[in-house]
DNA sequence: TATGAATGAGATTTCATTCAT
DNA sequence: AATGAATGAAATCTCATTCAT
């Protein structure tokens, strides 16, 4: 368990309107990491208020103090991950066929693998909590909507010939979505050159392969996966 | 007072334990297409026995005469999928970098695109069931790990130049399996193109988007994503 | 607490649609009636689904297998006070400043005094519940409401110099109800000769006291309350 | 630190224990209006700590610098309508078969009606709560019993030929009370006349009929109910 | 072989009351 | 004198599983 970075957040319906003082605002966020780890460790489904609680270590009548229910904390989680999501797809920058393109692909490959780092328990209690509850699946599929439509569209602006950049935007992002999502369930052996495959593996099915020698001595320095 | 039938426990698979007669072995067969049903449609642990004994039209009486529990359903369905699925890996043929390696292709995504076309409410429940039952997502990683394997061993003997064959071959895979999911989540508009992408994306990643222009005639009709 | 005599009745939302055998028939009954006995005893809020449960010597499941909660076992049990009340409204005679007019009127009250020693309990924690779960409260106004209004039309259509029928017949219906809640709640000392009591005060009030002696003969023989 | 204060417990009536300082018996006096303002929308037992503090715009803790719990504020508020209702009881007149009598009588009804416009929501409440807390149900018993004993003794004493004086005076003031508190429940259209028709019932059921032409010049306007 | 009823362990939720500032 | 946060006991409700027919 990555232990999570803290995270400030959005707070659930009971406390609507009243502001919070300091020593709410800590129990919130405590609350909100013990989520994190909580739906991480056992999903969405599986997990309990009660080990919310235990985690947090704080009482039950505080958790309900602050969140109407379990699937209230998950969604202000979630809501964060959304926002930090909307702000990486923003950011991708163009896609040339050189290796300043690929530079800025294997750049953004890396930060979204940082994202999937921090929020991946909640992603992956996300992807199992999505079926059902069909009104925040829709922040899911709008935000994977929103990575796919901006990659496509960098690449329709690209030289790159593609027939259909938007499936094709898509299919990357799953893969990119995915890999991360394996590599963090799994434990996956030699991860660590995940972000490089991807980024190669995305590149050439855009370019070819091209240069690829000079292109990976700049991911050489940037391996933190543990 | 037939007290005489606790035989139940593990009976689960059609094809084991005691023989069945012809309306046993409807019943089971009713079951497990309504387990396809209700887990696709609400996942694993939303699913509820009593939703499936429903749409099965028989009773909770039954449906523990035949399977020991929820879990005996659910790994029976996954068994079957698990069958198909290995059948699928070993038909992979070469990947030869001209037209007919990338039909060979195209035609493997397709069959994959009907196996989860026929089973995808499983497979979808199976991600989300794979967290806390741990070693029957064993049976998924092995599935997954198979393909994947397989395909890494067709990459690394064919002449693609890729430095991690087998990272790349998940990667792959991660993309066809994931995009699949959303064709069928999202009821994607314009997913017929979508295999076609999937061929192209993935023999260009390999060899380059060599002789693109020939090979797109195969997939017909041109459609704009949203 | 008169032990209530055994009440057929509507069945709550899970159960819905389903029809019962002769078992489930025989538990809906068994928990409506310890509905009554406990509603008796503690009033509709102090009573707890775990209490009725108890004297009804069954399981927490098997409550929730019929009723949706407290309140549907309470619904069930007020449709059918609602039901003898509806019947008892029509049966009103017509009121005849005599000896036949003031026999209809005490034997109707004697009626009455008996659908509230069945169902006592039942109308005692109405009267509690009423306040918040408006539509409810509904079910009860339109029952007094009814009673008001029937005896209001006999009133209208009698003898009596009444300048407001249907505030007066309100105003006696009030009373009758009340006093027979009183009798139930404080074991009023005395109480027997309640009903007669009431037939002579609100014949009075129509028809001023009229020939008293010869009528009160009538009600000699019938004093049941223990 | 002041952890000084927990002379808490039992402060509740406003004359009682250590003086309160202006600003005190300000935060007391919105903390019974309050209660009187819950305690009548929801009823005793639905009524929440938290909606009286929050109506009393102040907090829980004050709440319980206060008042020892919620029965406490509860029974604060009654013993205010116990001493109202006493006095009433004591200001019954002599019941002479007259207009001086009856207007006697339509005055005091009068002032019966304020007392229950004003404290009506306790009153209410009161009726629901009084079933198990055991010990202040007798409050009400007394003060209803006391108007009862009250108005019994005037009967007995007038000239009117009442078999049983005592029942038909609880009579009367069950109707009485129940009628004033539908006006209150239900918003009766054209309840400015209740208080008429039941003096007039009232007048009626013990003298008869007599010079009612006279009296109803009193009553004002003619109006049909529902 | 099939069934509907029953069960109870365990999860969720509420809210009067206490605590720390 | 006042406050908002925290608590936990007690209530409600769910559902996989077993039972009796």
């Amino acid at each position: 368990m990555p232990k999570a970075a803290p995270t400030a957040s959005r707070v659930g319906t009971p406390a609507e309107g009243r502001e919070l003082r300091a020593r709410g605002q800590r129990t919130v966020r405590k609350l909100l990491d013990a989520g994190i780890e909580v739906f991480g460790s056992k999903g969405y489904h599986a997990a309990r208020v009660d080990d919310i609680v235990k985690v947090a270590k704080t009482s039950h009548g505080t958790f309900y103090l602050y969140f109407a229910n379990k699937e209230d904390l998950f969604r202000a989680l979630v809501r964060d991950v959304a926002a930090e999501g909307n702000a990486l797809v923003d950011s991708i920058g163009d896609l040339t066929p050189d290796a300043t393109g690929f530079a800025m692909l294997r750049d953004w490959l890396e930060r979204f693998a940082e994202l999937h780092r921090k929020f991946g328990p909640v992603i992956r209690a996300w992807t199992e909590a999505e079926i059902d509850t069909s009104d925040f699946g829709r922040l899911g599929t709008e935000l994977l909507g929103g990575f796919s439509a901006a990659l496509g569209d960098r690449i329709a602006r690209s030289s790159a010939i593609v027939p259909e950049p938007q499936l094709a935007a898509l299919a990357i992002v799953a893969m990119v979505e995915r890999c991360n999502y394996y590599a963090m369930t799994w434990q996956i052996e030699g991860a660590d050159g995940l972000t490089d495959t991807l980024a190669e593996v995305t590149f050439a099915s855009l370019f070819g392969s091209v240069s690829r020698r000079k292109m990976t001595s700049v991911s050489g320095s940037r391996r933190a996966r543990r």
